[in-house]
RNA sequence: GCACCCAUAGCUCAGCUGGAUAGAGCGUUGCCCUCCGAAGGCAAAGGUCGCACGUUCGAAUCGUGCUGGGUGCGCCA
């Protein structure tokens, strides 16, 4: 739905309704299509301690009318303490008058009557261990059998409309390395929301409208007198990359010599929507390359000439944040060429920031800051509940300025979360590489996935913090060892996939209808029923990363889960009891189960991360 | 000078928006393949969570002030 002036370029308007989650491995190898049912075992069990302490409530053991909010059911760091733990005595010790262990105790007494209860105790200052029935975690996995990859899909999101925008790199070149990271980031952080329940929109805005794209004209111009047997003149300033020869050659078609003579104020306009088209092209292949996908593209330069940027700034004229005035000089750091100067500025102090902004330019024009309120306001209007930036550390000093115009703009209803991803280190075997701009020879997007592949650079790309800045080793992330860790998920997987095909090979059946229907109260070992437990912790980080926009956790999440199933792969060395393949094909089908399983659950965290899961190491 | 980000084991990093004895990989030391893939696993050693106050039942997490590093700071986006 393009509300308003059909504003996107090039409009694919979003009228078809889209899956949940759209990057689903295509094989059938991961399942799928199940009910997406509350399956969250930790806000089950806090739905019950939340019951009984309303039972306690209406008992008289508590007063009336507490809050409620701040009552957790987690899994506790020490497995020793149980299999979840709730704080519910210590929150509300306080506010009802009470002793916590007084509460804890009541409440323990309580639970236990639960049948999915095996045991609660109180602990420390007041903690509340709980111990499930094995029946429960055994529950779990046929419920996640019969549900498939949607396990973990949750409706936190309440089908709120959010707005993802990433990548947005100049139209002037290929895509560097340098856009990797936060293409990656944002678009897993797209599929993560969607996930949970988010309404999705992916979003790339092209800055087509500044100076760049002249000078991008100017580039190719010569390139396209050289496709004439001239002599190019890239002077300096100008773009020297060889991905202009082609453009050069595509105008030569198009204009044959009819260019030649003329001024640069006849052709420029014609050569710059040209050129621009052309880099954009190439930028939707590198993006696909990398395996992501945008909703929509919106044009800055779309923004002139239609009034947009007029009536972003007078609507915040009209709340008295627009006037004329002149700028402080930054203290301490005086620009050489300082002079006071008379500008139209935003007075963003008023929403948070540290000074007031220009909008215009001395000669009249607008900075680079009013289209991008216009684009936001844009936004704003076109009715999404909650905006999303991302864009690269060296723009921080821009995050407070655009806060405080959405915030101002949509009468601060609109949330902006702006993610700031810090850059990439590249190596070479340990050494730095060395990347000459000047030389043209950066490291594009393409070579990094023609060395790599999409899968490993995804991935990669997500085992950090967006914070944290990213060392990125052309050969570590291809070593097949435990400390690349996505070798060691993939491995993982196939190692239940290797499962799965021994069984079949000695004629067990292992269809997930089976493997669900199979007699699960064998999974009772308690190495098995702590796979399970991670299992069961699903759905709990699919949320609380959605939540927190951080979509690292889920790659931290499966290393997690790898870990544990190659420790449980690995006990069946010492003790046969725990292999996977029994002799007894009803005990091997319960085991295959909790494999499978487990498979699911990487399968579906490697479609968040838009990762292809491999059946086999090669 | 100001703003934002970072600081956790020798190294590289997680740490659930305030929970219990702070975790993982690498590296070091010692173990485990007639066995579903050892491309893996188990165990040990390794910590003043940069420093100092504060908030409270409780702080790596929140607040304030420092120290050290990164990014940015009016007519580039």
């Amino acid at each position: 739905m393009c509300a308003g002036s059909c504003f996107a370029f090039p409009c694919p308007c979003r009228s078809q309704a889209r899956p949940n989650l759209t990057r689903l491995p295509a094989s059938g190898m991961c399942g799928g299509n199940g009910r997406t049912d509350e399956m969250n075992l930790f806000t089950e069990l806090r739905s019950l301690v939340i019951a009984e302490l309303e039972a306690m409530t209406a008992a008289g053991a508590l007063p009336a009318g507490l809050d409620m909010s701040a009552v957790a059911v987690e899994p506790p760091r020490d497995p020793a303490h149980g299999d979840m733990a709730t704080n519910a005595a210590m929150v509300l010790a306080k506010p009802a008058g009470k002793q916590p262990r007084a509460i804890a105790e009541d409440l323990a007494a309580r639970l236990s009557g639960d049948p999915r209860i095996a045991s609660a105790e109180v602990a420390g200052p007041g903690f509340l261990n709980l111990r499930l029935q094995p029946v429960v975690w055994q529950g779990l996995v046929k419920a996640i059998l019969t549900t498939g990859t949607s396990y973990g899909s949750s409706a936190i999101g309440m089908g709120h409309k959010v707005n993802v925008e990433f990548v947005s790199a100049n139209p002037t070149g290929p895509m560097h390395v340098g856009h990797v990271r936060g293409a990656v980031v944002g678009d897993a952080l797209s599929n993560l929301l969607a996930f949970a329940g988010w309404d999705v929109t992916r979003e790339y805005y092209i800055n087509d409208g500044g100076a760049q794209v002249d000078v991008l004209a100017r580039s190719a111009f010569e390139r396209y007198r050289e496709a004439n047997g001239l002599e190019p003149e890239i002077r300096e300033g100008l773009y020297p990359g060889d991905y202009l020869i082609p453009v050069g050659e595509a105008l030569k078609e198009k204009y044959g010599t009819s260019l030649l003579d003329q001024p640069e104020s006849v052709w420029l306009t014609d050569v710059r929507d040209f050129a621009t088209a052309r880099m954009m092209e190439m930028i939707r292949e590198d993006l696909a390359a990398l395996g992501v996908r945008m909703d929509v593209y919106s044009s800055e330069k779309a923004l002139y000439g239609t009034g947009e940027i007029e009536a972003a700034i007078d609507t915040l004229r009209g709340m008295d944040l627009i006037y004329e005035g002149v700028l402080e000089p930054p203290k301490g750091k005086t620009p050489e060429d300082w002079e006071p100067r008379e500008q139209t500025l935003f007075r963003s102090t008023a929403h948070g920031d540290d000074v007031d902004r220009p909008v215009k330019k001395s000669d009249g024009s607008w900075t680079y800051f009013a289209p991008d309120i216009a684009y936001h306001y844009n936004k704003v209007r076109r009715g999404f509940d909650q905006l999303i930036d991302i864009f690269g550390a060296d723009h921080g000093g821009y995050v407070k300025r655009m806060k405080a115009a959405v915030s101002a703009l949509s009468g601060g209803r609109v949330p902006l979360d702006i993610k700031l991803i810090q850059l990439v280190k590249l190596y070479k075997n340990g050494e730095p590489f060395k990347m000459s701009k000047r030389a043209g020879t950066f490291v594009t997007l393409r070579d990094v996935v023609e060395e790599v592949g999409a899968d490993v650079t995804r991935f990669v790309m997500l085992t950090r913090k967006n914070d944290m800045a990213l060392d990125f080793d052309f050969d570590k992330v291809l070593e097949q060892s435990k400390d690349n860790p996505v070798f060691y998920v993939q491995y993982a997987n196939a190692r239940i996939n290797s499962v799965l095909r021994k069984a079949r090979e000695a004629g067990v059946a292992v269809d997930d209808a089976t493997l669900s229907a199979a007699n699960l109260a064998l999974l009772a070992h308690p190495a098995e029923l702590a796979l399970i437990a991670k299992l069961a912790e699903w759905p709990r980080l699919v949320e609380i990363a959605a939540r927190g926009n951080e979509p690292h956790r889920v790659a931290f999440y499966l290393y997690e889960l790898a870990s544990d199933l190659h420790g449980l792969w690995n006990r069946g060395n010492d003790e046969p009891g725990l292999r996977f393949i029994q002799d007894d094909p009803a005990v091997s089908q319960a085991k295959i189960a909790l494999a499978r399983a487990a498979g699911v659950v990487i399968c579906a965290g490697l479609a968040i991360l838009g990762v292809t899961p491999v059946e086999e190491m090669r």
